[in-house]
DNA sequence: TGGCACCATTTGATCGATCCAGCAACCGGG
DNA sequence: CCCGGTTGCTGGATCGATCAAATGGTGCCA
């Protein structure tokens, strides 16, 4: 059992040192509690005299976790400001880490249209892998996932769960009141209905949506704070709704089209793309978001933080998103009892030029 | 060695199926070559009715290799428009898949100031481990790093360059003439070049820059782009340049300065949060980007492509580089003689309205 | 004082893969 | 016909941790 110095200590180069069995250590880092204060010391000084830390392999191994937490990135789209990832991917890496986690990116495997198929069915067993997930899984690299992709209905979680794969959703299994997994998702009618009270606060009354095809369950509850809240307030919304995709060059044209025959004085859209499109718009028309057309976005991207004038955007709290994953993970992992099987959080609205000049 | 039916199957599993020992199971994963075909096809075969997939701990424990590359991620600055992790990331996960990699996400262990600290003795020793990166490394969690942060004289390289840590750089080691490590880069220079070329073609004469202040070595270098190429066109930049902070603001106030005082035509800008301040600045004059005054930013980010104008600017070629990246890793790991040390690859122009108008 | 529970610690087995030494069968050359 | 070399496969040992069971020592109660 020589060990030249020099090489990687492990548990039995600590407990020699500390002159303790292996058993002792491994307790003194995972199960402090059972040691003798004076034997604890002892292991501790040894193990700082050494460097050691523990051997992931070695411990994942044996305990069968992995203490890694899937994800997987998909291409960005260009021509978005949609780049919100960002934000939620950071704080996503700091919780896990707070919890004992690490984040592995992982993507499709590079056969596109693959995972199309699969969500093609909605009714169906899938037996076909959902691209990437698997391997992972079998491999036993990951204990569980974190999924983001929750528009069109969500192949994904559908697959995972049919599997018994633990994974938090970012979204509501919309659509599928039996879903059983937990997840965390943001009110995005809320968000709307936020952004309307604002702009009603200050006097408009003929306020506009630009959103998305019908089709999205995302699309349709943002659209709804604005029908519902416009509704309750005893404004009108006839003629004053457009949808189309998610892209600048329709923010634009969507825009043109409200302000020539309808004459809103106020645009609240469901992206900050769309909203995008829309200064796109009003420049070409010599205006002036937020002096002449009041806007609003949704995302809170940093387009709308950086660009002229500063795009009034509803926030959402990914940080706190993050959070409450990560939270899930931990009892779904530790097979505690899930208190609530979803929970939604409430965004803010950041106010700026765009819609209150000066 | 009884073995449930419907536990994950192991190697021993296959062997028992396909009537050959683990050994050979192993081999006909990692060595096929070395079956003889008939055996090959059964064993495949057993493979696939179990649907086996090799224990990563397990095998990460004997190799002694993770098959992981550890990517530090950093809060993102608000009040930037400098998103172009996310390209890039994404494009280093699928480099890293068809490589046999995955990628690991991890911050720093959110005692701020502590990196900050062994910055700021840039010669001295580095025996305190560079936040996050130690522990990550003694427990064989990963087997190298790809290091992105490489402003302010890069510390983390120095310190992992020490340990003998295998990792590769995105950014060149700037100063440092000594460094060993393999990096890529991108040619800010040649960007600039490019930037100043476009502008001149156009007519230009009088191009004014905005940049950051003196000591960041990337500013030193994108500005050089500017000054050298001013010089070999025979143009003059006397009093046409700004240096400040990397923020919006400060792109608004110089550019109000030089425009009130050098009538400059054009300006070039360190980066597209610079850029999008002139824009700022411009609407305060009631001035369009593109028709009044010509403007450049640099990263090309999702701000720059959905702004009004749409920002003309550098792209650098974020894709190439992490493949290129991956390939140095990959001969790195492997041991391979590597042929250069570092390579330089050249952005592209991304030409919006707001350099040519119409 | 015997018996029992409890505490702190040790010991051997184990997770699932790969490394390594070894074995049988086969082949060609002298 | 024997021998060294190659091919194809086997089985035991091993990576470094944790689990489960066993150990010796101590205190408490009957």
């Amino acid at each position: 059992m020589s060990r030249r110095t020099g090489s990687t200590p492990t548990l039995a180069t600590v407990a020699a040192e500390a002159g303790v069995s292996r058993q002792t250590v491994s307790n003194a880092v995972n199960n402090p509690g059972l040691l003798r204060a004076d034997t604890l010391i002892r292991v501790q000084r040894a193990i700082d005299r050494l460097g050691y830390s523990p051997n992931r392999a070695a411990r994942n191994l044996r305990t069968r976790a992995s203490h890694l937490v899937g994800l997987r990135v998909d291409p960005a789209v260009e021509d978005s400001a949609n780049a919100l990832m960002d934000r939620f991917v950071h704080s996503l890496v700091e919780s896990s880490r707070d919890a004992g986690y690490h984040v592995l990116l992982f993507t499709a495997s590079g056969q596109p249209g693959r995972e199309d198929s699969v969500a093609a069915r909605p009714g169906a067993h899938h037996m076909e892998p959902v691209d990437g997930y698997d391997e992972l899984l079998r491999s036993a690299a990951v204990d569980a996932f974190v999924v983001t992709d929750t528009y069109r209905g969500n192949p994904q979680a559908v697959w995972l769960a049919e599997r018994g794969v633990p994974f938090v959703a970012f979204g509501r299994p919309w659509g599928d009141a039996g879903a059983q997994h937990p997840w965390v998702d943001v009110d995005g009618r809320a968000g709307v209905v936020l952004a309307v009270d604002h702009l009603a606060g200050l006097g408009h009354e003929r306020i506009a949506w630009i959103g998305w095809q019908k089709g999205s369950w995302i699309g349709e509850d943002r659209r709804s704070g604005w029908t519902d809240r416009m509704h309750e307030r005893g404004l009108s919304t006839s003629r004053l709704s457009a949808r189309g995709d998610d892209t600048v060059e329709f923010g634009r044209r969507a825009a043109h089209a409200l302000l020539d025959n309808e004459a809103p004085t106020a645009l609240v859209c469901a992206s900050d793309t769309l909203a995008m499109g829309v200064f796109r718009a009003l420049a070409e028309r010599s205006a002036i978001a937020g002096r002449d057309v009041a806007v609003i976005g949704f995302d809170d991207s940093i387009a709308a933080q950086v660009c002229t004038p500063g795009l009034t955007s509803v926030r959402q709290p990914l940080e706190q998103v993050a959070v409450e994953i990560v939270r899930s993970l931990g009892d779904l992992l530790a097979h505690k009892q899930i208190a609530e099987q979803g929970r939604i959080l409430v965004p803010t609205l950041s106010v700026r030029a765009s819609s209150s000049p000066g």
